[in-house]
DNA sequence: GCTCAAAGGCTAATAGAACTAGCTTACTCC
DNA sequence: GGAGTAAGCTAGTTCTATTAGCCTTTGAGC
């Protein structure tokens, strides 16, 4: 049920998934969907939580046995991957958790901590490690967003862009951690 | 009545920009509407030629009588501005345009131009330009988006966050140019 | 073997959104 | 003063989500 919202999703496109398309999909009256989702958000939600555990056990699976530059790249590389591969799953991953529901947000979670153990191994820790997680999230998933809606104007070379745009961010967080002050605070904190 | 419009779309969002809540809006009855428009989403359309023509327009003012890292950060924080006062706008801008829409390509050409006259304020040109000028678009595009939805946790940092990113993206432009072969095209590409 | 309850399907009906058709009003321009 | 047009309206259609109420299958327990 919630894998053929999915596929639809990635098919179809995100904010074109429909329940008559769905149950259409499924060779099901609509109707008959409600005796398997609370409505439409709430299949909303499911794919998200589906797509972010995708896309967390992606990167995961890219990041293991590598460390600093290799990790970075590795998880770069799976993180575009899946967007490239499930535009429609892609998209439910962007949905902000609600605040009170406990398995989306630890769902979502587990990318932030992939992330967070790459940025370790550049030595970055407390703030550092927060500013550089917004950054390359903002980075990676600008990059995906603008590359799915059709933002570049030439395919071809997209791969050479994306490939210079981790190797810079790479550079950067090298120089950074380099002369970067051991941080006030080590607190951890969602970024 | 497009202004109408995207003033409803920054107040409700983007995606409950709906005719009947603009038609209560202007104190008009629904149907009235298509004496105006075309259709739904004609009228996006023109919400999103509005709103690049204006982030054109922002980015364009804050570049002008600035070059380098000094042009780079007043574009950013425009964009970034831009972005957190007109939230239904900026998610109109994301929209590509028609391939046949002249109009809409071209108020998207301005901030393309204005991106890339920064550029060149660092010795990028050709290639090297088109990489910076996605790795740019993609880096403020996904923090713009991410602070949008809510994707930061902490509001308080995010300033500081922001201009970490935008001082790195400096950093890596200036080494960049630095070791940068001459390009074996000058052809302008869409990037 | 029968009962019965739950799972999962169905039709019918409601409400809100986009959109169409056809009518009316009012203002402008000759 | 009358033609033309701009801009409003009501009424009605289609599509989507959602609810209510009914029917059939199936598997467990007696």
């Amino acid at each position: 049920m919630v894998t053929g919202a999915a596929e639809l999703a990635d098919e179809a496109g995100w904010e074109r998934l429909t329940l008559a398309a769905l149950a259409a999909r499924l060779g099901v009256r609509l109707p008959s969907l409600y005796k398997h989702i609370d409505s439409l958000d709430g299949l909303r939600r499911d794919v998200a939580v589906l797509a972010v555990t995708e896309l967390g056990a992606a990167v995961s699976a890219a990041a293991v046995g590598r460390a600093a530059s290799d990790a970075l790249r590795a998880v770069a590389g799976a993180y575009r991957d899946y967007g490239q591969h499930h535009p429609g799953r892609y998209a439910a991953t962007v949905r902000a958790p609600a605040t009170d529901d406990a398995e989306h947000t630890a769902a979502a979670g587990t990318v932030l901590r992939v992330v967070l153990a790459v940025l370790a191994g550049y030595g970055l820790a407390g703030d550092d490690a927060i500013d550089a997680t917004r950054a390359l999230r903002a980075a990676l998933h600008g990059f995906v967003t603008l590359e799915a809606g059709g933002g570049f104007g030439m395919p071809a070379d997209v791969d050479r862009s994306f490939t210079r745009l981790v190797d810079g961010f790479d550079a950067s967080l090298h120089r950074w951690a380099d002369t970067a002050q051991p941080s006030h605070t080590t607190r951890v904190r969602t970024p």
